[in-house]
RNA sequence: GCCCGGGUGGCGAAACAGGUAGACGCAAGGGACUUAAAAUCCCUUAGCCCAACGGCUGUGUGGGUUCGAUUCCCACCCCGGGCACCA
């Protein structure tokens, strides 16, 4: 019979282990032991945006499982560096500190509080020595540093630019920031507006950026994103020349095997060119129909089912490859900021053009024959596919690989292409016109123009506002801050203005993976021997949502940064792993649902060991899970079991039995923590726990304290306090090894047989390890339903595969 | 439309490398303990047929390869996510 005082009581355990961590600083790094530390690991986890309403449990979620992951390679002797910190700047907050009408500099620091409270009541293994929050001064003032080394390498431009303007939010987003013509973050429809940017020139990347992606050991999935990202492809750009002119219009097409088959062009409405092909007679139509493009919103403009418009402009050019007079029209679904903003249309072999090409009764030629098809098969729909070329001249009977090459070389020989590739991706427009972010280091002088801040004058603070709410001026809340933005020029001491513009909060987490093990200088971003001794990251954990603009920001950074000599690596994180999403009895939560899950009541109910023991064991940890309420007191019951078996638990030697099972959890365990199979592992050790316990049975000592430490990871607090209990004083995460797979003890020394007759299971059968083929088949052939399912028959075939089952063909 | 994930009991899920489908947990049913309940412990639990031995069916659908397929191949359906007139 327990006593009361030996109850599970997850409250006081946990309270208590958090207490001594803090004490014994288990989990937090000095400047000293950041430089000293042998065999580092740099366990990096996205970190939170500090929200109002706190941590959320798929905070919680992504957490614990970056945490079992530290917690298993610092048990496993590697000196673990798991910081967390804020990302707390940026529209969100802002919009959030408009809507409940706060100043966010008063806002954010008690999110930063109740998240702090809530990130040490979940027992992460966090270095509070090492923290960052991208707001502070601190900080800051080295993403404008970095800001300054980019600008020093030639990375950054203020140039005029069709930007994505969000009318709600009243800034500028990044084409990333824009989904389906969509705010991501308002969902309001996004206007174009041309206004001065500063641009990152991300896209002089882009072919590293692509390259490197399979060196990366991170999973397909998030390598497919970048790569589609990036999207690069690969084709030609001809010279089109203008009938009647000496200009030219220089297209870009993936497909100059088809150039035969182009019956006319397309420029995109805003092409340069367009005034200089429009005929006097044409003039009028094509005006109206840019007037009409120019009023039309990004979001129909980029709408595939639309149906598609135009108009000719009454011009004409020279196909180059057959010299036939092609007319030239301009039409919306041709955009100007890919390619060259102009393309030959193939109606035969693109969908596009087809479309197009029907609607206004332009002719359509096949140049391309899949096989059965000849030159003359009429085309039902584009024909997109491979094939062989027809009525293209001298190059009749190639195949489409072959016809790229012949063409463009053809043609390049007479100077009018080049093969050429082409990115998707864009520029990185950094520039918001808002209040709640790090000032641009920049200050205009009439004399001097746009001048860098000199780094010793860093950081420019961002002044507390109180009107700090945005207009559709297009100029940033700071602009009407006068005492602040009146300077002088740092070349010639003349009066100046500042940038009143503020940076992207991408660029904040774009860098400060860098940051934390260097967090402790305040006259340095990063020191260089420190960021040798822990960078690149060995693993990131961290959302799917940050598949694509997070990773690659940090990437491009890390690339330049490399490129500008101030470290000597260009990928920041050598593994990343993405986490599932934890939806709510299968359904996604959401606030206006009313089902999401707090966190807070939970851990207050069960306990933080139960939480993170539950949520582990929902489902993979990749793929996320279905949370439920009644499942976790499966978990808690788990715990409580342990618990009881620990403390009841005798000295002598160990159970044959439970000591073969032991070391197969062990070798189980130890294989699937690292690559995140932690639903699978916590199933291991539960069975493990149901063999000691089996009959009734009292534990002993030595079966129980691996199962401790293999559980710690998961359940830290509990497994500390046990493991003190079972006798140690040194504390589990300070003094305790991961157990040793033995595999002599975790051998099987007699295996189960599958017994199948035509590959149906008709028996198992129980032999020794080492039985040879001949006795397992002889055995099996005494067996009453075996040998009634062969039936007397010849057995025509056998296989056996050694340990594991035997299957007799009989005809 | 394209690119990723995924589809297995009442539910969350397991299944290494083509080899005994359903581990582990929840829920449910039965039992023990208890005056009773809670807690705890034990047993049963894919469906159908059978008194039992045992048999048949079964991993989204339809084909295929194989002695043997949740696993490999082909075609398709459904769910979730991302991209989307990118030439």
């Amino acid at each position: 019979m327990s006593s009361n005082a030996d109850r599970y009581d997850a409250q006081a355990i946990e309270s208590k282990w958090q207490a001594e961590w803090v004490r014994r600083g288990t989990n937090t790094f000095t400047e000293a032991e950041i430089r000293a530390a042998e065999d580092p690991f740099y366990n990096l986890m996205m970190f939170p945006y500090p929200s109002a309403e706190g941590l959320h449990i798929g905070n919680i979620y992504a957490f614990t499982g970056a945490d079992v992951h530290g917690r298993y390679w610092r048990l496993r002797g590697k000196t673990v560096f798991e910081p967390i910190g804020f990302d707390a700047f940026g529209i969100h907050s802002e919009n959030y500190a408009l809507k409940v009408q706060t100043n966010p500099n008063d806002l954010i620091p008690r999110n930063v509080a109740n998240f702090t409270r809530q990130l040490k009541r979940v027992g992460g293994m966090f270095d509070w020595n090492h923290t960052v929050d991208t707001t502070a001064p601190e900080y800051y003032k080295w993403t404008q540093w970095i800001f300054l080394q980019l600008y020093r390498g030639g990375l950054v431009e203020r140039r005029d630019g069709a930007v994505n303007w969000c009318p709600s939010c009243k800034t500028v987003l990044a084409n990333e920031q824009v989904i389906a013509g969509l705010c991501e973050r308002c969902d309001s429809v996004v206007e174009q507006r041309r206004l001065p940017q500063w641009y990152f020139k991300i896209s002089q990347y882009a072919g590293r950026l692509l390259d490197n992606i399979e060196t990366l050991d991170w999973s397909d999935t998030t390598r497919k994103s970048q790569a589609n990202w990036i999207g690069r492809s690969d084709g030609a750009e001809v010279d089109f020349a203008v009938q009647g002119s000496d200009a030219t219009v220089r297209i870009f097409t993936t497909r100059p095997d088809t150039l035969f088959g182009a019956t006319y062009m397309v420029l995109a409405p805003e092409h340069p060119l367009v005034d200089a092909i429009t005929t006097d007679a044409k003039r009028a139509d094509v005006e109206r129909y840019r007037d009409d493009v120019a009023k039309r919103d990004v979001v129909d403009r980029k709408k595939a089912e639309k149906e598609k418009s135009g108009v000719f402009t009454g011009g004409y050019c020279i196909n180059p490859v057959n010299e036939a007079r092609i007319p030239v029209w301009i039409a919306d679904y041709v955009l100007m900021d890919y390619g060259t903003g102009a393309i030959m249309a193939v109606p035969g072999h693109d969908e596009r053009d087809f479309e197009f090409a029907q609607r206004f009764g332009l002719p359509i030629v096949r140049v391309i024959a899949a096989p059965g098809a000849t030159a003359t098969t009429p085309l039902a729909e584009a024909y997109a596919g491979d094939g062989t070329l027809v009525n293209s001249g001298e190059f009749d009977g190639r195949s489409v690989a072959d016809g790229k090459r012949a063409i463009v070389e053809s043609l390049a020989a007479r100077g009018v292409a080049e093969a050429k590739v082409n990115y998707r991706l864009h520029d990185w427009c950094v520039s918001r016109q808002r209040y709640w972010g790090p000032p641009i280091p920049i200050i205009y002088c009439e004399t001097h123009g746009a001048v860098p801040v000199p780094e010793s004058d860093l950081p420019v603070v961002l002044p507390r506002v109180e009107d700090f709410k945005p207009d559709d001026s297009g100029i940033s809340p700071l602009a009407r801050v006068r005492e602040w933005y009146e300077t002088t020029c740092p070349e010639c001491g003349g009066p100046a203005r500042r940038e009143t513009d503020v940076s992207d909060t991408f660029l904040d987490s774009a860098w400060y993976f860098l940051r934390y093990p260097s967090s402790d200088r305040d006259d340095i971003a990063f020191d260089p021997a420190i960021t040798r001794k822990w960078l690149p990251v060995h693993t990131y954990i961290g959302g799917n949502e940050h598949a694509v603009l997070h990773l690659m920001y940090a990437r491009f950074v890390t690339m330049a940064l490399k490129d500008l000599g101030l470290i000597d690596f260009e990928e920041p994180f050598a593994k990343f792993r993405a986490h599932g999403l934890i939806i709510n009895e299968g359904a996604k939560m959401s606030k206006s649902r009313g089902n999401v899950i707090v966190p807070d009541s939970l851990i207050e109910k069960y306990g933080a060991d139960t939480v993170r023991v539950y949520l582990m064991f929902l489902g993979p940890f990749e793929q996320g899970g279905d949370y439920r309420d009644q499942g976790i007191v499966g978990p808690h019951g788990f715990l409580t079991r342990l618990w009881q078996s620990v403390l009841e638990a005798q000295d002598g030697a160990p159970d044959a039995i439970v000591e073969k099972k032991l070391h197969q959890t062990i070798r189980q365990v130890t294989q699937q923590i690292p690559d995140l199979g932690y639903n699978t592992s916590i199933a291991a050790l539960m069975e493990y726990l149901n063999v000691v316990r089996g009959s009734g049975r009292t534990a002993r000592r030595a079966e129980v304290e691996p199962l401790v430490v293999m559980l710690a990871p998961f359940a830290p607090h509990i497994a500390e306090e046990l493991y003190q209990r079972l006798g140690h004083n040194g504390g589990l995460f300070d003094s305790a090894r991961w157990p040793a797979f033995d595999a002599a003890k975790a051998a099987e020394d007699a295996v189960e047989i599958a017994v199948q007759v035509n590959g149906k299971l008709r028996a198992r059968l129980v032999v020794g390890v080492g039985a040879s083929e001949a006795d397992v088949k002889s055995q099996a052939m005494q067996l009453e339903n075996v040998a009634r399912h062969v039936g007397g028959k010849t057995v025509r075939k056998q296989i056996y595969v050694a340990g594991k089952l035997l299957n007799l063909v009989v005809g």
